[in-house]
DNA sequence: CTTGACGGCTAATCGGAATTAGCCTATAAT
DNA sequence: ATTATAGGCTAATTCCGATTAGCCGTCAAG
């Protein structure tokens, strides 16, 4: 890895960590294995790192929603994939969100960051929206629309239904983040409440 | 207001918007309408600053906390008042808890000032997995289970029933906190939760 | 070989931010 | 009336952090 990678690497742990206002480009330097004026060669300020990151992580984004037509394009033409639904699968669709989220280390850092910045800061308030309430609640009723359309679920609102199955992982997450050692016990309530969605939307008995 | 409640009050404000660490004392002393220096007539440090709003929020926290028991503690014996669930009352229970939240103005600053230094300091991001997540998730569970033990709802994971009773409330405040337009919408959809809620959960038909 | 750019370093600059020193006024208690 | 205290101000101090200047070794292309 290029000390230019590093740079952005380290910057996004401290910063998802402290905050950009408390991260010291000392601490930067120090943690890539340099000193402070060595940066400048790299990028030509510390908002300009902040700013690479940002790009980079948007750049992701874009990626993987794209893959699962997150983005809130078209989708519900392709739900032939989703043609046998089962209690396993929907655990496996929450469970795996989850730890997707929360694992993924350039994820999981990209949002503490967000979270610290969201109020100094309306676009990444708008972006941490975006990519933690509206696009996932957004995604997972057309999922659950064309569930029920096939007749797999049962249910008249999908978007409450959405709410009703992603709010829990959004807390979940978030209590994780600031207590990883919490993690075992938040799986445990994800399975047992996905178990209990499916009992209450579900149409066959088991 | 004398002028050290003045210096808490705005100090809160700006902490809730900026962070600690990015707000000058200049800025506080400005929005007070003093001198800089004369801050420290008041507090030894602008670190004190911060620890004497710590202080007073918490206590305050532990005041409605007594008054509803949700500290945990006893509970579960003067079930009385919920002798008569109805789908009305579940529906006040959430949304009066959402609009407290959302609407008092200490409580909703120290909520994002504690949502902003969550991960620079343990304490905060402990405090605020208890204020936000297991207090009202244990409480809530509590009263779901006196309600299931009364015969006014069925289930039998008071616990489950309130991590999903009370999630989309969680996902929804930090939604209005980054976005206060959306809080319209933000109560028709909790509304729609609550009753959604009360069609699965609730004994009796309307 | 030699040259230029790449990327590192030390030393300096420059501005800003917290805090301290010391002064002054008003007011309330003696 | 006197005086002590509370609370404000200006000016200074001190420290720290971002950035710049300018030097130097390496290495690949000519």
């Amino acid at each position: 890895m290029g000390t230019k990678e590093k740079i952005l690497d380290v910057s996004l742990e401290l910063f998802s960590q402290k905050g950009y206002g408390n991260v010291y480009v000392g601490q930067i330097a120090e943690a890539v294995g340099i000193k402070a004026p060595s940066l400048y060669k790299h990028f030509r300020s510390k908002r300009e790192i902040f700013d690479a990151i940002l790009e980079e992580m948007q750049r992701r984004y874009q990626e993987t929603a794209a893959g699962l037509q997150m983005n809130g394009q078209d989708a519900g033409a392709d739900g032939a994939i989703f043609q046998k639904v089962s209690e396993e699968q929907l655990v496996q669709m929450g469970i795996g969100l989850f730890r997707y989220f929360l694992h993924d280390e350039y994820v999981r850092k990209f949002r503490k960051m967000l979270t610290i910045e969201q109020f100094a800061d309306k676009e990444l308030g708008a972006l941490l929206t975006r990519q933690y309430v509206e696009d996932p609640i957004e995604y997972q009723a057309q999922i659950f629309e064309m569930l029920i359309a096939g007749g797999l679920l049962k249910g008249d609102d999908p978007k409450i239904m959405a709410l009703e199955f992603y709010s829990p992982i959004y807390m979940l997450l978030t209590w994780c983040d600031r207590d990883p050692k919490k993690e075992k016990e938040a799986m445990g309530l994800l399975e047992s409440h996905i178990k209990q969605f499916n009992k209450q939307y579900g149409r066959k008995k088991k």
